[in-house]
DNA sequence: CCAGTTAATGCGAACCATTCTCAACAACAA
DNA sequence: TTGTTGTTGAGAATGGTTCGCATTAACTGG
């Protein structure tokens, strides 16, 4: 098997994150690198097994927990449903949600961004993150 | 006992969201628009039963879950923590959380709000309801 | 390349906020 | 006041997520 460049960048990644790389992990993180959507934990851990059968639920949870904190994933915490994840390597984006259909849309405008920055400054405060959702239908 | 106006304003409000005037309702609504702050759920359970001992959790869910719904309260599903609950009879307003103290402060953005409708509108969307939370700290 | 050290895994139990079940009870209408 | 129907309280149940712990696997230094 020719080395695989894919692999070796999801393995640096695992580790510049400051964990050992683990068939679970880089099954885990594959299954991000590879959506398209934004699936839920259990989802992914469905897909993981995909890769390797041997990838327990908690492991998912904790690995995506674990990539999360280290800002290597995104967390998209949705009204009243499981949580989904995002790969975090593509440049902030917030999201339109279809309440229709649950499909996801990412989005970026730096108009908005500076004004949440003047927003908080005015108020006393700096942003240290934020969470921007429109729940939207699609137009008539 | 005199008529008291706050309490026909109450039960109205009630009565106008299709919902039966009970001890509870009022106790419950009366926490939220007495607060100055964004108690969870248990928060207003304790307070309501200062109005009226008789008061259960599963009921302050119960009306909390009820009232937002008719849009009378606004929920607030924060990162990491139960959910918190306002009066919907302010106007519109999204929301700064200081993630040292928990201490939420709300604001407005006509800009935001429009710029907002556009991005959406580029993509095809209408906006059914947003969630724009701005997780700061104060400024140095 | 091996042994030791330390982290990661899987399993199921535990958690926690929230919701549900259902019998007892209370609002409202006539 | 009585019937009808909505509401309540208590606790059990739920569902997503996290934890505890014995087992297993990665890395490190030799």
């Amino acid at each position: 098997m020719a080395p695989n460049t894919a692999d070796q960048i999801i393995d640096e990644t695992i580790r510049a994150a400051g964990l050992r790389v683990t068939r679970q992990r880089r099954a885990i993180y594959r299954v991000l690198s590879d959506a398209e959507d934004h699936p839920d934990a259990p989802e992914v851990h469905k897909r993981a097994q995909a890769y390797d059968s041997k990838v327990s639920l908690a492991t998912t949870y904790r690995t995506l927990a674990e990539l999360a904190d280290k800002g290597v994933v995104n967390r998209l915490p949705l009204e009243g449903e499981p949580t989904r994840f995002e790969t975090g390597d593509a440049p902030h984006h917030d999201h339109i949600i279809d309440i229709e259909s649950g499909e996801v849309v990412e989005f970026m405008s730096a108009e908005i961004e500076e004004l949440q920055r003047q927003v908080a400054r005015s108020h006393g405060y700096e942003i240290v993150f934020h969470r921007l959702q429109l729940y939207c239908r699609k137009k008539a």
